[in-house]
DNA sequence: AACCATGACGCAAACGTTTAAGATAGATAG
DNA sequence: CTATCTATCTTAAACGTTTGCGTCATGGTT
């Protein structure tokens, strides 16, 4: 047997074997009657060593100026029982030092990481981005970072994103549901939590959870209203899934105005898609069949409606003379496809914004009143209608 | 004076009081030589307090089992150590109560957020929300969430960015600089750290730091050998910033392949903006002055492309015959623009999804070679050329 | 009996901060 | 001189984990 000293007695004698644990020769000392293994190289414990030099630290920086920790950390938060000389001291060897706090450890202790989670369905439109960009500058306005989560309009990713952020990653959570969620058990249990959630454009009404949104319903009462106008009596609407609030509301808004002016609905010239181009293209191709004939189509998607406006040319078709396209959203692509598109401007930007000015707000006040606020928009007219 | 009793010999006798301190009484008892002030009602320290019932934590479900901490901790990390009776059990006490792992306490320890951070200059275009989707779908494949920054395109939000993820919130950084970035200082900063840095897109390529790009030379020959194809002689060039890489890149495809067709380069034909509309139109307005008339316009970016579509068609230019018109980056607004954008298309998709595997891969394998990769687009010819 | 092995746990340090509260020296009041 | 005050420090607990190593019963081998 080797010469294994006892780590107490430091002798060699009355040493004997113990047992293998952990795939290492255990010993223990009769003398002692102390067990022990021969530790592993990578020394642990005991002030002499040498941190090997990682970023540096606030002990770092203690040493450095030999004063303790707490003083240091005084020092750079502007502590009042600090003095003036070491203060300065302390903040000018903090920057030749290029010292940067571990952000982990602060929100750690303070039980708040000063970032707001984003969850949002996509970021391949306009759309969405724009909404994000409102976020973002109210954000960074007030000093919070924001974290995004794309959930590709999957239901589970979105799940999924919501426990990962919500796992004490962020202070808020600004969320816009998939086209898919029709169920919301994932966000009734985060409830409890202190964590404020708001949702943003497409929302869930009856959970009590704050709400900011486009006036849908308005909005689509207003689009109709300019069809009937320009004198459509067949005006076919293409919905989302049915679950989604967005889709009711619109629809709402849609039937609403048709009854206001005595016309009786056609359920036949009602789809409800997933927005894919396959079932949008195949959905105007049912309608064409339609005897009498459409006059106008009104998708409360932008990006559909200009893929119908692809479509339809293609056919032959004339926009607006046989059928007027209108969308709602207000995207980038309206302007550019010919004819323009005519579509109501929901004001994206500004349904950021004011989401997260409202989790701003209930962050610094503590309220977690259920708000629930609509932007209003405007229609915008143009060629297509 | 009160009765005030010393906390160590619990007699009132004797005790001093011994100044204000933080606006609180401060007591001296000369029997145990010991200061004290009246402890706030907040009561800290000993054993018996109860936790007022935030988030379950690995120390409730240890009470709550009977069992330490660290049994616990490794029950649910399947650490063989624990026996299956146990294992089964503590999971689904965990389970009962919630338990959710408290991330921040996780990566302190660990020393890793499991966490990738991107900044990217916007969002307002397809073009990098391609990338970033990109990105996205192959970190979330290997368990890694990405925090996306915005930079705006300002510099110095790039910086702010930079530094507030590199403060430990991140394993690994994914950059596109903005389009204004012509000093790099604040990468070279973080370049001694332990987390891997990968630029993409848009590369500084005097630095030390992988880039994953566009093959921007080879691609804009290819679009410049398409015009010269079409019998195009006079090609107006719209650049970006001259201290952006891609602008170099693609100016010099252009130039030898102008060399190469034995064309020499007119300086009047190239144009440095920084991309925004007034800019654009300015520019190509300048360009319609010019004798010989000019007979192509190659912009490197679709953005502008379309939009210079729309001017031109505004001064009733026919494209392509009297101007040929083509991109670079292939976005998804060229294929709705009439007349339907050429381009080149970049695959920024692909550069997204590679520059996350080379992270990604970087951060297993601890490697910091900086690898250089360039990935090869191809032309897209469409009725604007 | 003496030695060795193993399974199943507990203890405590460590990650980098923040922050009550204790400590000390020197100044001031009576 | 004694009692008190102020300014300026230090000490240590806490945040919620992970993990090296010690412990202790129990069961084998010689």
């Amino acid at each position: 047997m080797p010469r294994v000293k006892c780590p107490k007695c430091q002798q060699p004698e009355r040493i004997l074997k113990s047992g293998i644990v952990r795939g290492k020769q255990r010993y223990y000392c009769k003398d002692c009657d102390y067990h022990f293994v021969i530790p592993t190289t990578r020394k642990r414990g005991r002030e002499a060593i040498m941190k090997e030099s990682g970023p540096t630290s606030l002990r770092d920086i203690a040493q450095a100026a030999g004063v303790s920790i707490a003083t240091v950390s005084r020092a750079l938060h502007d502590h009042p029982d600090i003095s003036e000389q070491t203060r300065s001291y302390i903040k000018a060897l903090a920057d030749n030092m290029n010292y940067q706090p571990n952000m982990l450890a602060q929100s750690l202790v303070n039980r708040s990481t000063h970032t707001i989670g984003v969850i949002i369905p996509n970021l391949n439109t306009t759309f969405f981005s724009s909404m994000l960009s409102g976020i973002q500058q109210v954000c960074a306005r007030s000093g919070y970072r924001v974290v995004i989560c794309q959930s590709d309009e999957d239901h589970h990713t979105e799940i999924a994103n919501i426990q990962a952020l919500m796992n004490n990653m962020i202070d808020g959570l600004l969320i816009c549901h998939t086209l898919h969620t029709d169920t919301f058990e994932h966000l009734r249990m985060q409830m409890n939590k202190r964590i404020p959630i708001v949702q943003f454009y497409r929302v869930a009404e009856d959970l009590p959870i704050s709400r900011i949104h486009a006036d849908d319903e308005a909005g689509a009462e207003t689009v109709t209203e300019h069809l009937i106008d320009q004198g459509c009596k067949r005006i076919a609407l293409l919905l989302g899934p049915k679950s989604l609030s967005i889709t009711q509301k619109r629809l709402k808004g849609y039937l609403q105005t048709l009854e206001k002016h005595g016309f009786t609905a056609d359920r036949k010239l009602l789809a409800y898609v997933d927005f894919s181009y396959e079932k949008v293209t195949r959905t105007v191709d049912n309608w064409l069949k339609l005897t009498p004939a459409i006059d106008a189509i009104f998708s409360i998607s932008d990006k559909s409606a200009v893929q119908i406006i692809g479509h339809l040319k293609k056919k032959k078709i004339k926009i607006p003379r046989q059928i007027r396209v209108v969308g709602f959203g207000n995207e980038y692509t309206g302007e550019i496809v010919e004819p323009r598109l005519t579509t109501y401007d929901v004001r994206t930007r500004e349904i950021g914004e004011e989401a997260a000015r409202l989790i701003l707000d209930q962050l610094v006040t503590g309220d977690r009143d259920v708000i629930d606020k609509r932007i209003g928009g405007k229609l915008i007219i143009r060629e297509s209608s």
